[in-house]
RNA sequence: GUGACCGUAGCUCAAUAGGCAGAGCUCUGGAUUGUGGCUCCAGCGGUUGUGGGUUCAAGCCCCAUCGGUCACCCCA
């Protein structure tokens, strides 16, 4: 084994044993988003970083110390871009929504995205990733509170029926322009006093990010949380009613959603509602979402409310596992041809015979490097394939082939082989069990 | 980014008190001529993550580095 190389730190391949996990977390995002009538939207893994800085904020540890950046190369005149690799979902859905003037369709735009690669500089750790995958879901052009209430219904259907049903669904509302900084001065203001007897982080956060403060697991600040005002408690009218409003609905989609008044998210952008799915054993958050109203207008357009979630597709695959959930197996080969010959007229007919039943879809193996036909009845085996498609003196002179059923029991050779002739040979196997 | 623990074959793990690096699984070949699964035999596969150091001798002790895991931070 020379191994100089490994994949980078906290990067993974996702080897072919992995793949069905993926793929049943795939197939079941995309039936429930076009159940939901969500259409699929690609953005492009590259963006200006400045786009990043805007919407989630400059202050946060995504965009202060996480973002993969890097100057592109310069153009004609030397003047060099800053780009990032994709941070999170939101923005370059939010930015394509915008630039192709989808403000123009029919309100709200309702998109999904899937399996994008979000990149972040973190130490790498059980089910944190330097790159990673979301399934995520972004509606804009309407700030109903049946959308908050559909966004969440839809997520919550995808886990269940992923097999799911422990998950745990907080909901909060962080408040909006209006009524936010209100509160987070009376946060401040509760804080100030009690600053000298919390932890270091609290102090940082008390500057840069107060909202945090009630984030805190640091047991000597769980009790000052507790007795912290809450923002629910602090909501202007209209936040009041999006709120209240959200609860009744997403308890429609059969949510069992907990409010959470501690619940609050790590970017700026967010606005009213904010919700988090977690593990019900541990605390690894599965998604994280909520409503960005204000983001639109950041980038320089008129009001666009939108409320969006990103799924770490990783995450579920670990909780998938938790639960000892199995993906659907691989599809196995229809059909092993084996031969019993190693001239070239025995190749010849062995790859002219698979490769016609491959043109006619049939899934269909072949054993490559000469070897005896002992040996290729296991590979025939080991592969899983229903029949093994036997080619030797007997078949090539009588242009049939003898089918074996690698799958029936005993031992009876003659029970488990008929001999089919070419001709015969894709009805056969396209017919039967 | 901070702290703790861990790195032996593709995988899961052994290796007495420093003393010739092993097993199971996987993979390959074979057990008489064109027939799988069970069984048996054999083989391939390692500079013990990497680089230094101590020692007659290092998988084992020391230092560094890379990687992994866990907690924190943050987040999906």
């Amino acid at each position: 084994m020379s191994q100089q190389y490994k994949a980078l730190q906290g990067f993974k391949d996702i080897l072919p044993d992995e793949q069905p996990y993926w793929r049943l977390v795939e197939k079941v995002a995309v039936e429930v988003a076009e159940t939901f009538g969500y259409r699929r939207i690609d953005t492009p893994t590259l963006e200006e970083t400045s786009l990043y800085r805007r919407t989630s904020g400059e202050g946060t540890d995504v965009v202060e110390k996480e973002m993969y950046s890097f100057d592109d190369r310069p153009d004609k005149e030397g003047n060099s871009t800053n780009i990032t690799l994709r941070a999170e979902g939101t923005a370059g859905v939010v930015r394509a929504y915008l630039e192709h003037g989808m403000f123009q369709l029919a309100q709200p735009v309702k998109l999904y995205y899937l399996s994008a690669p979000v990149f972040r500089h973190d130490k790498p750790q059980a089910g944190r990733l330097r790159e990673h995958h979301q399934f995520g879901v972004e509606v804009l052009g309407d700030g109903d509170p049946a959308i908050d209430a559909e966004v969440i219904g839809l997520l919550y259907q995808v886990y269940t029926r992923l097999g799911l049903k422990n998950v745990r669904v907080r909901l909060n509302s962080i408040g909006d322009g209006n009524c936010r900084p209100q509160y987070i001065q009376t946060l401040k203001a509760y804080y100030q006093p009690l600053l000298d007897d919390c932890c270091e982080d609290c102090q940082v956060r008390f500057v840069k990010n107060p909202l945090r403060l009630l984030d805190c697991k640091n047991p000597r600040d769980q009790a000052k949380i507790a007795a912290a005002p809450r923002i629910s408690d602090h909501l202007c009218e209209p936040c009041q009613e999006h709120f209240a409003a959200t609860r009744r609905l997403v308890k429609l989609y059969g949510v069992p959603v907990e409010h959470d008044a501690l619940i609050v998210r790590g970017l700026d952008y967010y606005s009213r509602t904010v919700f988090e799915f977690t593990s019900s054993d541990d605390n690894l958050a599965l998604t994280g979402g909520g409503r960005y109203d204000g983001l639109a207008e950041i980038l320089g357009s008129s009001h666009t409310p939108g409320i969006g979630f990103g799924a770490g597709i990783e995450r579920i695959i670990l909780e998938l596992k938790k639960r000892g959930i199995q993906p659907p197996e691989a599809a196995k080969p229809r059909a092993f041809v084996v031969s019993f010959g190693k001239s070239a007229e025995f190749k010849d007919a062995t790859v002219s015979l698979v490769a016609e039943l491959r043109g006619a879809g049939i899934q269909t193996e072949m054993s490559y490097g000469g070897r005896s036909g002992k040996a290729q009845m296991k590979q025939s085996n080991a592969s899983g394939a229903a029949y093994a498609l036997l080619l030797g003196d007997n078949e090539l002179a009588g242009n049939f082939v003898t089918v074996k059923d690698l799958q029936a029991g005993g031992l009876e050779t003659e029970k488990k082989q008929v001999e089919v002739k070419r001709v015969d040979l894709v009805e056969f196997l396209l017919s039967g069990k």
